[in-house]
DNA sequence: TGAATGATGCGCT
DNA sequence: GCGCATCATTCAT
């Protein structure tokens, strides 16, 4: 969990940037929150944002397929921490996913971000991805996290600093579509997947109950 | 248009 | 060893 030295060109005075506060509550609640919500990275090359448009919550030790489930190991620890920080794994040897954790300290919980709408450092995206389609993009956990360059190298670090933070941009409400989780086994019957009906960015339509 | 599959490597039993 | 919070490609309908 390096603490990537990048000086932040975000406008000084009133921020627009989620505090602690908002992560350390209701996984669900900051699952369908995290909607119509700006993620910003200041990657070495520049500064890269997307709005989230598709989400799932991953809650508790109850929960069969959160990454908790089986206890506290050296890969899900950040999930045991506080709310507010980065929780990215590496998955089937060549994707990574990103999570927010959530909830208080000691209650492991995390909002996976499954896609996004590209907003600004297109040029960026498009160079980490093979994929030069701006809709293709982000639209799914692994490609997200491809296109931004996240990895290991940045779980854990701390989303009310100035590298990896929400921002909230917009006001208004967003029409809320609820699915089963994509691609687990256990726990298949949650409708914890919470996705933006008007958004076409949303990873490609599995078999969604709804 | 949807189901099946291979790629690829890490974390944990 | 096995399974995995994925994706692109291939093959069948």
């Amino acid at each position: 969990m390096p603490e990537t030295k990048l000086v932040s060109n975000r406008p000084t005075g009133k921020t627009k940037k989620l505090a602690r506060e908002f992560y350390e509550r209701s996984t669900l609640q900051v699952a369908k929150e995290v909607l119509g919500k700006h993620l910003v990275f200041h990657h070495p090359k520049g500064k890269i944002s997307a709005r989230i448009v598709e989400v799932e919550a991953y809650i508790g030790s109850n929960d069969p397929a959160c990454h908790a489930a089986r206890g506290k190991t050296h890969r899900n620890s950040v999930m045991f921490g506080p709310g507010g920080h980065a929780y990215i794994y590496f998955i089937y040897g060549m994707y990574h996913c990103l999570n927010f954790v959530t909830e208080p300290e000691t209650f492991p919980a995390a909002v996976l971000i499954r896609a996004a709408e590209p907003d600004e450092g297109l040029e960026i995206m498009q160079t980490n991805s093979p994929d030069k389609k701006l809709s293709a993009l982000l639209s799914g956990p692994g490609k997200l996290c491809r296109a931004f360059g996240l990895s290991r190298d940045q779980s854990g670090l701390d989303l009310t600093k100035n590298t990896l933070y929400l921002e909230r941009r917009e006001n208004g409400r967003i029409e809320i579509g609820k699915t089963t989780r994509v691609g687990i086994k256990d726990g298949a019957d949650k409708l914890w997947r919470f996705y933006d009906k008007k958004s076409s960015a949303v990873s490609p339509l599995r078999k969604f109950r709804n």
